[in-house]
RNA sequence: GGCCCCAUCGUCUAGAGGACUAGGACACCGCCCUUUCACGGCGGCGACACGGGUUCGAAUCCCGUUGGGGUCACCA
């Protein structure tokens, strides 16, 4: 192993960053921060119609979000601002006789591959050698060619650190590729290899799905002399990283999930619920290949069990919206491809760099379990301490600002993460505050709460409501003792349970069933909003 | 289709020939706690893909089959 470790996370600006990539990008930095090493951030913006510099601001934005610092901050690469370099190195290429003009168009290219394909063989590039008469044609037609590295024939051979020795692929399938596009531009099997070298990268850890470039790569190294860094190929994270599913895929995995349901409940109570039309659900159900909009995909998810990381396209941004920890997600990402050897799961982002070796590193690919990284959310959440919880709010709310929550002062936030203790992510303290933070008036009554809290029953709730509303505006002081006190001897007085006279409260209060503890939620109201609420929902119940 | 990679509970995984009646976590189911939703506690269900070898002995090694994934771009 080389003295001092250097690793590099090399993202193409094209979209936000998906959690194969953050995986990625955690497995390098835990790497170089396990070894005293350096790591890198590189951006692979040769794409020049695809690259951007939101993408650029977005990705940047979700590393530093998971704390995966890169030792090149002050002097961040971008290959393309690197053109100059790249066609030095071409040109000396082509000097050597390593490398040379390719004319072929697009068209050709693909031509030759359908003929390769009919003729159910592969295709492999020949290396061509041009009359003189075709480099006149090329040259009246005005062709700007590409260059192409002449790979030499043999068989390639390495050892992949994840997967272990004689990785790649015999002579056979070797063929020369292009190095510099029409645009002048080099392709990523250039940038890589040339910036890595300058770089000094000594590990290159990277998705399974590069393992064959591998192959183009270290002939290339050989060629520009080049020492051959190590080599590691991840397991792949499946159904979630959004650039190895299409459209259809999504449109797959909410069409399983939904006849799953439709089974279970029939296609009639799927399209009340979802306000999908009926007819338009069971054509879609029945057609294979039929595919509904993303409106109504939309419509369908939140009554058919799925959850957003089940479908495809799933960034570290989605992540943060819905109110996840970053170290929650790093913990998780990092068992999805590797263990430590015990039965250990819950790692500080410390323990983790103390901890992370290569040589633990998995083969097989894995699937993304949503609820698993809910359920470490929860529990770091539980164990978190306060100001560590309010930050996290407070990040959420800078995603989210629309939330009336967002406007909110310290002490208000905290109160609101201590009435919610037990929540999963910060969308639910959100969703389950809200009606704190709305106008007594903007209050909206669900029905079917009012009906089966308020109506129903002998004494009904509305009866039991009354009585507590008078005892509670007779208290000397507001507070969650109190509250809680009163309201315990009402209930002896009456011969009920709490629950008899609680959840009509909270009803009142919240517009339906579900809130905070009830004496908490009262007390944080206030006394004058907390009976404003129940007198006005008692004198729309009366009415 | 060619080539390549992979294969233990539904999911993530532990396991590097005997310590395996295969361990943990999430999910699921049941019970308990409980003023709602949650949290929490206790318990349960649940896997070595299949077929051949090698060996006294195989989840562990070899071969084949099957299955899944990747890749065959002037995208990275």
């Amino acid at each position: 192993m080389p003295e001092t470790i250097v690793t590099r996370f090399a993202p193409s600006p094209t979209g936000y960053l998906h959690v194969g990539g953050a995986r990625t990008a955690l497995f390098c930095w835990l790497l170089a921060r396990h070894h005293g090493g350096k790591f890198y951030l590189r951006i692979e913006d040769t794409d020049l119609a695809r690259s951007t510099q939101s993408a650029v601001d977005q990705v940047i934005e979700d590393l530093s979000w998971l704390g995966l610092n890169w030792d090149n901050a002050d002097d961040l690469m971008f290959q393309s601002r690197r053109k100059a370099v790249y066609d030095r190195i071409i040109d000396d290429l082509k000097g050597r006789g390593l490398a040379y003009d390719a004319y072929e168009s697009p068209e050709e290219l693909a031509n030759m591959r359908e003929q390769a394909m009919r003729a159910k063989r592969p295709f492999l590039y020949p290396r061509p050698s041009y009359t003189a008469e075709q480099m006149k044609r090329f040259a009246d037609e005005g062709r700007t060619p590409v260059v192409r590295f002449a790979m030499p024939v043999r068989d390639y051979w390495f050892e992949d650190a994840v997967l272990g020795p004689r990785q790649g692929v015999d002579s056979r399938q070797v063929q020369d590729f292009v190095i510099r596009k029409a645009d002048g531009m080099p392709t990523y099997h250039f940038a890589v290899v040339v910036d890595d070298a300058e770089m000094g990268i000594t590990h290159v850890l990277r998705g399974q799905e590069h393992l064959l470039n591998t192959v183009n790569h270290i002939g290339l190294m050989k060629a520009l002399g080049y020492e051959r860094p190590i080599f590691a190929h991840l397991p792949v994270i499946l159904k979630t990283d959004g650039s190895k599913m299409g459209k259809r895929d999504r449109d797959k995995v909410i069409k399983e999930a939904t006849q799953s349901v439709v089974k279970a409940r029939g296609v009639a109570a799927l399209a009340a619920m979802s306000g999908v039309d009926k007819s338009l659900l069971a054509r879609w159900l029945e057609d294979k290949n039929a595919q509904l909009d993303p409106s109504e995909h939309d419509a369908l998810i939140p009554h058919i069990n799925l959850f957003p990381t089940d479908l495809p396209a799933i960034s570290v941004h989605d992540f943060r919206k819905a109110g996840y920890l970053p170290e929650v997600l790093n913990n998780f990402l990092a068992l999805l491809g590797w263990s430590s050897g015990t039965d250990r799961e819950r790692y500080s982002m410390q323990e983790l760099v103390q901890e992370f070796t290569l040589e633990r590193v998995g083969r097989a690919n894995a699937k993304f379990d949503y609820k698993k990284l809910q359920a470490f959310n929860t529990e770091t959440c539980d164990a978190a301490p306060p100001d560590r919880l309010l930050d996290g709010l407070k990040d959420y709310l800078a995603c989210n600002p629309s939330s009336p929550l967002a406007g909110q002062d310290d002490a208000t936030l905290s109160r609101q993460l201590e009435m919610n203790a037990g929540f999963h992510v910060f969308a639910e303290v959100d969703e389950k505050s809200r009606f704190f933070f709305l106008p007594d008036e903007a209050i909206e009554y669900d029905p079917k709460a009012i009906e089966k809290v308020l109506i129903k029953g002998q004494p009904s709730g509305l009866e039991n409501l009354r009585a507590l509303r008078d005892r509670l505006a007779s208290l000397p002081d507001w507070t969650v003792q109190s509250l809680e006190t009163a309201t315990k001897a009402l209930c002896e007085e009456l011969g009920q349970g709490l629950g008899k006279v609680a959840q009509p409260a909270r009803v009142a209060v919240s517009g339906g069933t579900v809130s905070p503890p009830i004496f908490d939620t009262l007390a944080f109201l206030g006394r004058e909003r907390s009976l404003r609420r129940i007198d006005r929902c008692l004198a729309s119940c009366a009415s």
